[in-house]
DNA sequence: TCATAGCAGGTACGTTGTGT
DNA sequence: ACACAACGTACCTGCTATGA
């Protein structure tokens, strides 16, 4: 029984008592169900492990389970459905696919990818957490020299897969954002720095879309017609927390945000092409028409 | 009465030291 | 360089005391 089988445990269990509480027989029935379907090591515990399961559970991941005695069931007590624990089991899944068995590879095709700069997130996480000012070298996709930034890192951000760095570079004197991917040679000082005060992190990203940071521009309010096939793809994949769905018709789908239009946003409208109209505001509409208008000048010959 | 928690002991596995 | 024993650690189970 490995470290990986009481994580694969965990997240069985917490997935069993999320769809229905659970007496102890049916956890033990599910997790000999996923034990055949996983062709992992037997998941089954006794009662005793279990019961030690549970503390881990609300330890590492804050989900309370409790025990009802009169229907002899566990349940979740304050479900938070946590972003971070559904990262972490997303990517259990994926380990768990890959770990199964390696003759699944013929079944198996990855994306095509460059390095994503990973390795270097528990690094800047431990800096951002201690507030040590760090290091590194940085080349910009426009600039083949690369340039050595010194910074203090307030914020691991991800878009679009890739993972982002939000600090203040000392150098330049303002906020910036960095490619994971775009960085080297990373070095984590021991200068300390104070983290402002005035920065709310969640409240600054709000209104944004991609990594680009609130000082791009004004928030507005967007209306974006889609096509209905579009449409149901985006209910399920939001673009933004302040998506909204307007209005729902067998032909279309009137989507609201409240953001700042920022460059990878129009990147975005840009990539649903002719499945997506922008209403409002105007002047994005506009901007949205010229840019494809320039794109057909290039195939007329 | 029964879920819970503490403890002892077993097993598996990785690491380190030693001999060939 | 390799094989193997010794040791340490993690994790498990079963037993049992505790207390709601």
């Amino acid at each position: 029984m490995s470290k990986q089988d009481s994580l694969l445990r965990h997240k069985i269990i917490i997935q069993k008592l999320r769809s229905q509480a659970s007496s102890f027989g049916e956890i033990q029935n599910k997790l000999q169900s996923e034990t055949d379907l996983l062709d992992v090591d037997n998941l089954v515990t006794s009662l005793r492990t279990f019961q030690r399961d549970l503390l881990d559970i609300a330890s590492f991941y804050g989900i309370e389970i409790k025990y009802n005695r009169s229907k002899k069931v566990y349940f979740i007590e304050n479900d938070s459905e946590d972003e971070y624990n559904e990262r972490m089991f997303e990517a259990l899944d994926v380990f768990q696919a890959l770990n199964v068995n390696q003759s699944f590879s013929a079944y198996i095709q990855f994306d095509t990818r460059k390095p994503k700069g990973t390795e270097h997130l528990s690094g800047i996480l431990y800096a951002i957490q201690n507030k040590f000012q760090i290091q590194f070298r940085y080349q910009k996709f426009w600039e083949t020299e690369e340039e050595i930034r010194s910074v203090e890192p307030y914020l691991l951000k991800e878009f679009r897969k890739r993972w982002y760095v939000f600090a203040y570079d000392l150098k330049h004197k303002e906020f910036r954002t960095f490619g994971l991917d775009r960085l080297s040679a990373l070095n984590i000082s021991s200068n300390k720095f104070q983290f402002p005060q005035k920065i709310n992190l969640k409240e600054y990203f709000k209104d944004c879309f991609g990594i680009v940071g609130p000082n791009e521009g004004e928030v507005q309010d967007i209306l974006l017609k889609f096509t209905s096939h579009q449409g149901n793809y985006i209910k399920t994949m939001p673009l933004h927390e302040s998506q909204q769905i307007v209005k729902e018709t067998p032909e279309e789908t009137l989507v609201k945000l409240r953001l700042i239009p920022t460059y990878d946003f129009l990147m975005e409208i840009l990539y649903y092409g002719e499945f997506v109209q922008v209403l409002e505001p105007k002047h994005l509409a506009d901007e949205i028409k010229h840019k494809f208008q320039r794109a057909v000048i290039l195939y007329q010959s």
